[in-house]
DNA sequence: TGACTGTGACTGACCAGTCAGTCATAAATG
DNA sequence: CATTTATGACTGACTGGTCAGTCACAGTCA
């Protein structure tokens, strides 16, 4: 909370604008004006639910972090539902698009994987991004909607990816299990165990992600050779 | 404070009793029935969390689904905060009682852990207790008391007796992968997958766990042999 | 100036937690 | 054993506070 609480100064409003966003050129267009805004909003947003879940957070809250006064809110978004569900989109997508933009398949499918893997340690792993991860599977039940979203967008691509480059690897003869491609899950299941890990344990028993995928995969497609 | 005094009426009181507890036996001693209702409190409080979660489950819903009145959860428990943890405890304690009591090491390593992983199935897999689990992963952040509590008596000792199998597997050469044995997580990820699955997706795309268990077991200790 | 964007005080619903009062049962009494 | 008294488990109407959503007004831009 930077945002000095004395009100002292409406004078100016946009210093309202909180300093992150004061960087960024004062757009004098009306439309890109309100697209900050409602990207703050979101920003905002996001950090809330993350921190409090859905039904604890407070909307005061998020208008205060981003900025801007209640009613704002509600120039974007219809309700408090479907800000939440507008959200999980808003961020998710931007998300799949680069998950999409895999390497071109020259090296071993091992080494595409260890990269993926890589990527997926910088980009989530210990982000907000993974806190965002938790906050769907807590919520998911409670809202179908995103539940559906997030299988459709992410989940389901994310799976047939996977059974792609595990057909791959069984046709070049680097993966042996060839009942694998069934289940691309067991793939990703330590990953995903690394984001929960890191989020509720990481406290009590601080967990060496790369290494552990890399045990992972060594069991997949044998010890790795002398690099 | 001004009760009504002429509360008038509360003629046919023993109506109070609804049908649902009419049926169990009427238990006679005073602990007894005090017991009777804490459980059927803690049973209705799990279902309530569980579809619900924290913040958006009502006292009022607990109370009528326990048949008793709101005012006596707090003849039980502090406040909603300290019921919420106590229930965590309360359910899961048993479990692990029950996981602690392995069988004998009989057989071979992979059949002690096949066996074990049948158990998850039946008694965790889609199960309340699973939904439990997805609770503590979706409120366990904002509830660090149960968090350490599940990690303490659940994670740390599953993790520990987890990792003395491996390394049993390892001594008996049964499994190849040494590294395992520093990270028992890669065991029991997919089955903690499994758990997330079945509540999220499993509309979408059913998942047959058991299958996928087999495959990743084959995987650690190499295909199976006929049995 | 007129149209549009943003504001924040306000409202009404909702809900955790309280407590004066009730009553079945246990204990004490004759 | 029958009757009276004491206990405390249980009830649910009520309170105080919170918060999603509204709207009359203020500010801003073209």
């Amino acid at each position: 909370m930077t945002r000095k609480p004395t009100k002292a100064a409406p004078a100016h409003a946009k210093n309202r604008m909180h300093d992150a966003d004061a960087e960024v050129a004062p757009a004098s267009n009306r439309a890109t004006r309100a697209a900050e805004r409602r990207h703050a909003i979101v920003e905002a947003a996001m950090e809330e639910f993350i921190a409090r879940g859905f039904a604890a957070t407070r909307l005061d809250d998020i208008a205060k972090r981003a900025g801007v006064a209640k009613g704002t809110i509600y120039l974007h978004f219809k309700d408090k539902e479907s800000m939440f569900e507008e959200l999980v989109r808003t961020v998710i997508v931007p998300v799949v698009a680069r998950l999409n933009a895999l390497p071109p398949p020259t090296g071993s499918v091992r080494d595409l994987i260890e990269t993926f893997a890589g990527n997926f340690i910088k980009e989530v792993i210990g982000t907000r991004r993974g806190d965002l991860v938790r906050l769907i599977v807590a919520e998911g039940p409670r809202f179908p909607s995103v539940a559906d979203f997030y299988y459709r967008e992410v989940v389901s691509r994310g799976i047939a990816g996977m059974r792609a480059l595990i057909e791959l690897g069984i046709a070049r003869g680097e993966i042996r299990e060839k009942d694998l491609a069934r289940y691309p899950q067991i793939m990703i299941a330590p990953a995903m165990i690394a984001v929960i890990w890191q989020s509720l344990f990481a406290r009590h028993a601080p967990l060496d992600v790369q290494d552990m995928l890399r045990v992972h995969l060594d069991l997949i497609f044998g010890e790795r050779r002398a690099t």
